[in-house]
DNA sequence: ATCATTAACCTTTTT
DNA sequence: GGTTAATGAT
């Protein structure tokens, strides 16, 4: 018995061993952290803790899945009776249960990210606000970190601080918005993922019964990830253990990347002052990478204030230097990364799966893509959008939902009029204003329709409600797959996509084959007691990724954002992008905190390698469709250069200069990368040079009468400009070269100060 | 009411 | 570049 408590270090040991009593393992990257959680766990049911008393939460399913899978394979079938996933839907699950106590019905629609903000953006319209002025993204953002931080509207609009802010932005009315969004919700019988935190933490608050109940049904909390909480996640956690005591938490503040949606790493950094009695493990080392990867990770989070002071070291080999490579364009950099692939791949006798490209934004994937296809090598992009968001999907999702919950608005708009049955804006509109004047759901208005639109549009609401209801009535007594198909036929749907005989309605059309099918897998489960269409509903709100079982052990190259890659490794990372304004990120650049996320940012995509690590940056990329010049990332400055191995690469373009001369002007810089930029220049066909900082103005902040330069033409003035904008075609009067038409998103011009 | 063409916005990162 | 809102024609 507990043989596994020899495979493990001395501090892992420790804390595996350390059952009760307020806790927390300061865990560096790569240091075994979920090998400390899953023996930990087996360890207190050995020792004869309840499994349905231990509540083990996660920032993904993903991790919930793997913390199961692994605690099962130590001790058996009764790792199902604990309870673990994510905060969501851990308390998705107990306000389901609880539902009544705070007014909501149990069968309650969790909106995704998609649905609240077209419900605010409906707000907006409504309230014949500009939408400019109050863009959607900035109201949802102001009204999720106030329910973040456990703000209710009345609280917000009553705050004179926040209104304050508000009004000098000239946003005075978010606090309205919020008021109404919330009622919104309540009315659909719906809560959008920052609700889940915020009313669990209302029904803790306000049911004294309730909280105790938890309380004394978790005996012991384990919460991974510490670094990413945020205020309201906190403070469910405080509260639930705050009979017994029994909390450990896992993280790491060097990885703490979530700030932006509302994580507090003051949570991890301030823990013991909540309980002065913690005990503090510290995991230091690093099993995963080689030291010359450790060292540079120390090295670039040391410049980073906020920090909980450790000591990551790695005993491995000293292992390869970190290889860096310029491009001339986001293409390159592809081509770049695909070919060294393919060369480490022949000449290692590697595998596919043995790389990773990790980069900041989705958008940095295509060329990635290109370059990947190109050479035909297998690859799998995780992230992005995944199945659940696919519009086909989602209007069938719709149906379901709305058949579960009637007062679902947003499930409404979506699919009153797909397939088309003519009903219109004006008659939705007409729903819209009866149902605000009688505040109740569109559901309840389009019952009576016929008293309040026209005959023809009225019938059709009749019969959409009249289907909808039969879908209801099955729901109760059929399994999930029969109602599933029968809705996905009697709605129209199927035979709207059948129609389309298109590429993409094919695949469309296939998509829904494919979640049928998943339906049906989960219909025939016999694992879970009611196989309703509602419950499989339940399960899947809160996916977001999808879980491709039967995709994870194909040989394919990984390309995910570094957010996607926390808690992953690879043998051969490259880490692509590295550029001022996109990694570390524009909007970053404002305060201390932000880089300093950025940087950790940085950090967690370094220690995601285990043998050799590659850095990329360009030097011109594509941006809402025109190039742009960039200079490479401070974060390649930060790293002592003894680290580094600069590549450089023969090209068939390229002027006298040779690689020594290529390799002293890197050296006469190297701890100021910003002149590494076209050092390589093309051949020049006319006599203008520009000199070595030309950086291209922004396309749409040049005007007429403007005086310019351009990297070929030399200087002029700008005579004309005409089309539309993104497009626009700009007349030049050039002093050497004459008058030329250019198109200004491809120009590249300069503006020249007098 | 619906379709087709055009303009505008966009890019951080995700439960 | 790519999707989505607004405009205009049938």
């Amino acid at each position: 018995m507990y043989e596994y408590l020899n495979e493990l270090n001395p501090q892992q040991r420790a804390a595996v061993e350390t059952l009760n009593g307020p806790m927390m393992i300061v865990a560096g990257a790569g240091s075994g952290k979920t090998r400390v959680i899953t023996y930990r766990i087996a360890h207190m049911i050995n020792n004869g803790i309840e499994p349905f008393s231990i509540l083990a939460l996660t920032f993904t399913n993903k991790a919930a899945a793997e913390m199961r899978n692994r605690i099962s394979q130590m001790v058996g079938p009764q790792a199902k009776n604990i309870w673990t996933g994510t905060f969501h839907s851990i308390f998705a699950r107990i306000l389901r249960q609880e539902a009544d106590k705070i007014g909501f019905p149990s069968n309650f629609t969790i909106y995704d990210k998609d649905d609240a903000k077209s419900l605010l953006k409906s707000i907006i319209k409504e309230q014949n606000l500009d939408e400019k002025a109050y863009n959607v993204n900035h109201v949802m953002h102001r009204i999720s970190s106030a329910k973040n931080n456990l703000i209710s509207a009345k609280e917000y609009n009553e705050n004179q601080q926040i209104q304050a802010d508000d009004a000098s932005m000239g946003k005075g009315k978010i606090g309205h918005l919020y008021s109404i969004y919330q009622n919104r919700c309540e009315r659909a019988g719906a809560m959008d993922f920052d609700d889940l935190l915020f009313k669990t933490n209302v029904l803790l608050r306000e049911h004294a019964d309730v909280l105790n109940k938890y309380q004394h049904k978790f005996k012991y909390v384990m919460v991974d990830e510490y670094q990413d909480t945020n205020f309201a996640q906190y403070l469910i956690v405080k509260k639930l253990v705050a009979t017994h005591y029994n909390i450990c938490v896992v993280g790491d503040d060097a990885q703490s990347i979530y700030a932006f949606r509302g994580a507090n790493i003051q949570n991890i950094l301030n823990f013991e002052k909540d309980y002065p009695e913690l005990k503090v493990f510290k995991l230091e080392e690093n099993y995963r990478s080689t030291q010359n990867i450790v060292e540079v990770a120390n090295s670039v989070i040391s410049k980073n204030q906020d920090q909980i002071k450790k000591r990551v070291f790695s005993q491995k080999e000293n292992g390869d230097k970190i290889q860096v490579y310029k491009a001339f364009s986001d293409n390159e950099e592809g081509k770049i990364v695909a070919e060294s692939i393919l060369q480490e791949r022949s000449s290692k006798g590697l595998n596919y799966n043995d790389f990773a490209i990790l980069y900041r934004t989705n958008s940095q994937s295509r060329a990635m893509e290109e370059a990947l296809r190109k050479l035909n090598i297998p690859y799998k992009i995780y992230g992005g959008l995944s199945f659940y968001q696919r519009k086909e999907i989602k209007d069938l999702i719709a149906y379901f939902r709305l058949s579960v919950n009637h007062s679902d608005e947003e499930a409404f708009k979506r699919v009153i009029n797909y397939p088309i049955r003519g009903i219109g804006k004006t008659s939705m509109d007409k729903l819209i204003v009866a149902s605000g004047e009688q505040n109740t759901s569109l559901w309840n208005v389009a019952e009576n329709a016929n008293q309040l639109i026209g005959a023809k549009a009225g019938n059709s609401i009749e019969n959409f409600v009249t289907m909808i209801k039969s879908f209801s009535v099955l729901i109760q007594t059929q399994n999930a797959f029969d109602v599933a198909s029968h809705i996905a036929k009697q709605s129209g749907l199927l035979k709207d996509l059948y129609d389309d005989k298109s590429i993409e309605g094919l695949s469309r059309y296939e998509n829904i084959q494919e979640l049928l099918n998943g339906i049906k897998d989960f219909s025939e489960r016999e694992d879970i007691e009611d196989n309703s269409l509602a419950v499989f509903l339940q399960d899947i709100a809160l996916l977001t990724g999808d879980e491709n079982k039967d995709e994870e052990n194909k040989d394919t190259v990984s390309l995910m954002t570094i957010h996607s890659a926390k808690g992953l490794e690879f043998p051969h990372v490259y880490v692509v992008g590295l550029e001022e304004n996109l990694f570390p990120s524009q909007m970053s650049l404002h305060s201390r905190a932000d880089l300093e996320e950025e940087r950790r940012l940085f950090y967690v995509a370094i220690t995601r390698a285990e043998k050799k690590l590659t850095l990329s940056y360009a030097v011109s990329r594509y941006k809402w469709g025109s190039p742009i010049s960039c200079d490479p990332s401070r974060f390649l400055e930060e790293i002592d250069p003894k680290y580094l191995e600069v590549n450089y690469l023969q090209r068939s373009i390229r002027n006298n200069s040779t690689f020594e001369d290529e390799k002293q002007s890197y050296n006469k810089v190297a701890g100021k990368p910003k002149s590494l930029m076209q050092t390589n220049s093309l051949a020049k066909p006319y006599n203008h040079v520009a000199t070595e900082d030309f950086v291209a103005s922004d396309p749409k902040s040049i005007q007429v009468g403007m005086q310019v330069e351009h990297q070929k033409f030399g200087y002029g003035e700008v005579l004309e400009m005409e089309g539309a904008s993104g497009d626009i075609k700009t007349t030049i009067q050039f002093k050497e070269v004459g008058k030329k038409q250019l198109l200004l998103k491809f120009a590249k011009l300069r503006i020249v100060n007098n």
